[in-house]
DNA sequence: GACTATCTCCTTATGGCGTAAAGTGACCGG
DNA sequence: CCGGTCACTTTACGCCATAAGGAGATAGTC
């Protein structure tokens, strides 16, 4: 399951989402010494290099020199500040609609592959209850400019919007996860399947004849030896696992 | 990221996927008086009604009995209990090939999907570290299977591979994260909806402008009231997302 | 039948997490 | 200068996985 975001009061979310000037009345007390920004910032820095894993209010307390606690002053909880680290980052996303929708939409995944790459945590975040912050919806309505051109009837463009999120999500989250794995444990992809596949011929001698077509398929692979086992593989499969689905966009375009 | 399975010594958890007699010498101290079995169907009856988050070796100790330090005679850690239980679920899929390869693929990606909602923990361990059991591996062959008379090349083949199992699991994971937001927060898709809509006019009120086409999609959408709303919306992606999915690789098949 | 090695399972402890509750001191308007 | 209000801290609670060590059961050996 996803990490959930938008759990909290919509009103003070949506607020600091869109930015909404909410001009307090002067107080007494002490100045804030911290902003909003500044904490979504150190959050962000943390998520990115330690992982989703990684990002508690400690960790982004310490990082500000402040402890945990003084953030609730400017957050509600944790998931209300995901949710604006969510949006944030999604402002780095800007490829926009093609004249030809293909390229369009070619372009739109793989800027959206790298920034997976880029915020592995982003791609954890559950679609199902969206943050609905204008970065967020900007990565739709650019998507849905680009396949405009295609002129698909509404129910097929959620199915193939959804389906390319969930595609190129899937395809990111599986590059992240070999890359943490391999970092987390010290053993390259290429250690682990070794010590697994010798592990699985003794346990399992008849594995060609209970798996002839996994086996085949694994024998004719094609290497590029200058990237790790899983990564040639993940990227592999972005490529021709867009193009096939592209096809079959293509494929309802000429059935309209 | 996901939740990482595979990860501890290979030769241990092989040998308990793969049920390998470990005929130990007969040896002092008391018997026994759990199984592995016993465990792991515990393990998976926990996360089926409180998901991963509920999975914890506390809990599974309680339903069995016993603390959860008892379990560590049975089970090298949490993530070998998460292998075990993992393979063990997936030996309820049985879909297997048909003469035609669209219906034999559209066979097993429903099967899988309907797996998911059964089982959500299942969708959220990670492939990029396979837990390598038969049942897993099963899954892969028969998708091959399916595949087979498509005649598709090699590195097409694990495309479309690919592309279907995060399709299949993105689709599923969003039914789950749905019904599990909807559980837990008490709060229906139609009641956060409804609230999250009503505060973004306020605070965007000129969404229709910087929004067309997401306005229009979702003006025109027709829904089935007996269904939640995101149950609707995930049914009605994953059919149609899947329909596209299959005209691409039937584009394929034609290429070849 | 007693002894000892070895095993299962328990209790306890460590260091993490989010965040509730309560305390400390700074700052403002009057 | 005082009283109210706020920012931020400390402490505490109940979770988590699991390391360490202790209690008691069971087997083989004498």
């Amino acid at each position: 399951m996803g990490v959930f975001a938008a759990q909290g009061d919509p009103r003070r979310t949506m607020a600091l989402l869109w930015r909404v000037p909410t001009d307090e009345p002067v107080r007494p007390g002490p100045r804030q010494s911290l902003t909003v920004n500044a904490i979504v910032d150190a959050a962000i820095a943390i998520a990115d290099t330690a992982g989703m894993a990684g990002l508690s209010m400690r960790a982004v307390g310490e990082r500000l020199g402040r402890t945990a606690m003084a953030l609730y002053t400017y957050v509600a909880d944790k998931s209300e500040l995901l949710d604006l680290m969510y949006d944030h980052v999604h402002g780095e996303l800007v490829a926009d609609a093609q004249p030809n929708w293909r390229d369009g939409v070619t372009a739109w995944a793989e800027e959206l592959f790298e920034f997976y790459l880029r915020h592995p945590w982003a791609a954890q975040v559950s679609m199902a209850r969206p943050v609905l912050g204008p970065h967020e919806l900007n990565l739709v309505e650019r998507l849905l400019r680009a396949l405009e051109p295609a002129g698909l009837r509404g129910p097929v463009v959620r199915g193939v919007v959804s389906g390319l999120t969930y595609f190129v999500q899937g395809a990111a989250a599986f590059m992240n996860d070999a890359r943490h794995a391999a970092r987390e444990t010290g053993q390259s992809d290429e250690d682990w399947w070794y010590a697994r596949s010798a592990e699985l011929t003794t346990v399992a001698p008849d594995f060609a004849d209970r798996y002839p077509l996994l086996t085949r398929l694994e024998s004719d692979k094609e290497f590029d030896e200058s990237l790790p086992y899983m990564e040639n593989e993940a990227r592999q499969s972005f490529t021709t696992g867009l193009r096939t689905m592209l096809d079959g966009v293509a494929a309802q375009v000429k059935a309209a």
